[in-house]
DNA sequence: TCCTTATCCATACGTTGTACGATTATGTAC
DNA sequence: GTACATAATCGTACAACGTATGGATAAGGA
C-alpha cells in the first residue's frame, strides 16, 4: 500500500486545497487557455488535484462557476477616470476604451459575461461611475445620464460580442465580404454593392480598433446633441 | 407482435419524416418554449417521432443545429424600407426597430444568434441593405456608411442581449437598482447615488422600449454630425 | 437487373453533471 | 478531556448527453 498523499477526510487546518476563489481562478485559466467548452467539473478538479465532488462544497453547481467567472471578470474591470484634467468627452472615451479592453482580456468568456445579468449588475453599478461622472459634466439631466450611459454600454457590449466571436473563428472580414457581395445578384443589395466596389479591397480593410473609435465618436457626437 | 408503424429502413417516397427544415423548425420550437438547454438531440428526435441518429443524416452534429437556428432567425428578418417617403433618419429608425423586433421574437436564442458569425454574415449582407440605403441618403461617404451601420448594429446587438438576458430572469431593474445603490457606501459612487436619489423610484422606472428609442436618437444625432 | 445512395433504426461507448454517503478533521460546549 | 455539530474531502454510482458504428430497407440511375 502506497500512501500517495491523498487522504479522504477533512484536511488539517491550513492544508485546505480549495476555496471559492482558488476554484474560480483555476476555472478562468482553463477558459482563457482552451475555451469555455474545455471547462468541465472533472478537468477543473483535476487541475486542482482534487476529487470532482469536492468542488461542490464551495460552489453549488457548474452554473455557479460560470457566474463566478463573469463576476471575476467584472470585478477586474477598473475604469480609469482622468477626471477634470480632460474634457468630458475624452473622459467618457477613456472609460469606454478601458471597459472594452477589460472584456477583451477574456474573449472566451465574452458570451458568458455579457449574458450573466446577476453577476453583472452587482458590480456594474460601481464600475460605471466614471461614465456617470463624465456625462454629468456634460450637463445632462439625471435621466439623460442614465440613458446615455446605457446606450454607450450597449454599444460596447455588442461590439465586444462581435469582436470575440469573429476573433474566435479567425475570420477575415474584408476578403470574405468582397467575395460574398460579388456572388450576389446585383439588384439584391444595390447600395451595398456600390459601396463595396467604390471602396475596393483596400478601402474595405477593417480593423476593430478604428471601428470602435468610430462608434465612440458617433455616440459622443450624439450625446452632445 | 404489434406493428407500431415504425419501420427500420428507408421510408417510401413521399413518406420521409425528416428534412433539414423540419428538424430546424422543431428545434426552434423547443428553444422558444423551453430554452436553449432543453434542446437535446434526443428530445428533438422525440418530438419528430424519430430515432436520434436519424437527425445526423440531415445535419452533421448539434453545433450545426444551433447554427441552423441562427440562420433561420436571421433569414426571418425582413427589414421594411419605407424608402424616400420619409426622411433618411426615420428610414434608419424603422429598419433598426424591425431588426430589434426580429431578434426579440426568439429571446432564448439571442446569445446563439448574436455569436454565430457564420450564419450571421451569410444573410446579414443582404438584410442590412435598408441601413445602407438610409445612410447613403444622409450623404455619408462609403466608408462612413459602413462604419455607421456597424455601430448601429452593434448597439442593437448589445441592447438585445441585455433585453434577452434580463427578460429571461424576470428581473426588476428599478427597485433592484434602488436597493443596490442604497446599500453602497455613499462615497463609492457619488454621481450615481445623486442621480438615483434625484430621480426617485418613479423616475427610475425603466422600460426597454424607451431605452431603445433613446439610444436610437442618440445614434442618429451622432451620425448627422 | 444490379448497384449506389438515401433514409431511418438499434446498439453501444465515452463523457458529463451531480446525488448520496462515508471518512476525517475542526471548533465549540460542557 | 469528551461529545457533538459542522466543514472539507473522497468514492461510488447514475441518468442524460452527443455521436460512432453498422444494419435494414427503399429509391433511383446504370
Amino acid at each position: 500500500m502506497v500512501d500517495d498523499g491523498k487522504r479522504s477526510g477533512r484536511p488539517r487546518a491550513g492544508e485546505e486545497r480549495l476555496s471559492r476563489e482558488a476554484i474560480l481562478t483555476a476555472a478562468l485559466r482553463i477558459v482563457d487557455d482552451d475555451g469555455i467548452d474545455a471547462l468541465t467539473m472533472r478537468r477543473l478538479a483535476a487541475t486542482l488535484k482534487v476529487n470532482p465532488m469536492s468542488l461542490y462544497h464551495h460552489l453549488p453547481n457548474k452554473a455557479a462557476v460560470l457566474a463566478g467567472l463573469a463576476e471575476l471578470v467584472f470585478a477586474g474591470l477598473e475604469l480609469p477616470d482622468p477626471g477634470e484634467t480632460v474634457p468630458w468627452d475624452e473622459q467618457l472615451k477613456v472609460a469606454a476604451r478601458a471597459y472594452r479592453d477589460g472584456l477583451r482580456r477574456h474573449p472566451n468568456l465574452a458570451l458568458q459575461v455579457l449574458s450573466d445579468t446577476s453577476a453583472v449588475s452587482d458590480v456594474v453599478v460601481v464600475t460605471m461611475e466614471p461614465f456617470y461622472r463624465a456625462l454629468d459634466r456634460a450637463g445632462l439631466a439625471p435621466r439623460e445620464i442614465f440613458e446615455a450611459a446605457n446606450t454607450l454600454i450597449d454599444f460596447i457590449h455588442g461590439f465586444s460580442l462581435g469582436e470575440a466571436s469573429v476573433r474566435a473563428e479567425t475570420f477575415e472580414l474584408a476578403p470574405d465580404l468582397l467575395t460574398r457581395v460579388r456572388g450576389l445578384p446585383a439588384d439584391k443589395a444595390p447600395t451595398l454593392t456600390r459601396i463595396v466596389t467604390e471602396l475596393g479591397a483596400d478601402g474595405l480593410a477593417y480593423d476593430f480598433d478604428s471601428g470602435f473609435e468610430s462608434g465612440l465618436s458617433t455616440l459622443v457626437a450624439g450625446i452632445r446633441r
